[in-house]
DNA sequence: TCCTTTTAAATTGTGTGCTATTTATAAAGA
DNA sequence: TCTTTATAAATAGCACACAATTTAAAAGGA
């Protein structure tokens, strides 16, 4: 019989695995990001200029779901590094438009064999990662109304 | 035809998804948790708390995938706020053994209807449900290897 | 018993991540 | 045009989260 305060035990919700998981997914990664000077959030910012090349902080913020009290930290440590550059929108001055540098597409090619390093964390069969794929962004979705 | 650098693609991970769900979950229980004056990690620690009513430091760790260096603070938050009372075990005096007071099952009345507001954030049918909570728990196994 | 090793918490320092506020710029309206 | 409103970043303050170190206590071995 169910009892009156089951759903509040952790085994029993669906948001603590979720939690627990993105934490110690990130924690593997810590090793190799270490090798090329990068934590996880910088290391998703990078990903998003390897592939787009340059942005605005909103627009970044809401590929990453992140605001600019999280980023403008994170943005200023990769310029120090030199991996990106930040400069105002002329046409608008209110943006800033951040853009990769030669060193940061450089340091694409060293990022390259992360991906794979991780998913030997993760002993998923290809259906069932597809399947958590599926199910992380259909939530992701919903909490996003 | 796959290039080279796809997998570096912020859609083609599984661990940015995760990430970004745990973060706009936990978002969504604040305003919830505001109202009985918990952050989510106190959360997560009354609610074991509520279950086994009293554990060492390192054991509660275990459970929550946390270490000392975070549940120290929070801990002391906790006991600031009469939720829980911290000891020394006088078998062995390097475990603290934290407890729930009368105060700290009394909120747990109040913290009742909080899984069934947040189930109505995500729309998955049960199955999905089901399939997700497999999922997580199987890849958090796997990660703790 | 005394010394070494192990273990559990606490502490330190860095980096997010969030809410709320502030600053600067642009847009909109009387 | 001048004022009000809206928008984008930056800032401030708080609470984790983690790695590394320190402290205190217990266990194990010569």
């Amino acid at each position: 019989m169910t009892k009156k305060y089951d759903a509040l035990k952790l085994e029993n919700q669906i948001c603590f695995p979720l939690y627990a998981c993105a934490k110690e997914i990130v924690r593997k990664y810590k090793p190799f990001l270490d090798e090329i000077d990068l934590t996880y959030t910088q290391y998703i910012t990078m990903m998003v200029l390897w592939d787009k090349k340059q942005m605005n902080v909103k627009t970044l913020g809401e590929y990453l779901y992140l605001d600019s009290g999280t980023l403008t930290p994170v943005l200023k440590k990769l310029e120090a590094k030199n991996f990106i550059r930040r400069s105002r929108d002329k046409e608008d001055e209110r943006n800033l438009c951040v853009s990769i540098t030669d060193e940061g597409e450089m340091l694409k090619e060293k990022a390259a064999g992360i991906p794979d390093k991780i998913s030997h964390c993760v002993n998923l069969t290809k259906e069932e990662a597809e399947q958590l794929y599926t199910l992380l962004y259909k939530t992701l979705g919903d909490l996003s109304q």
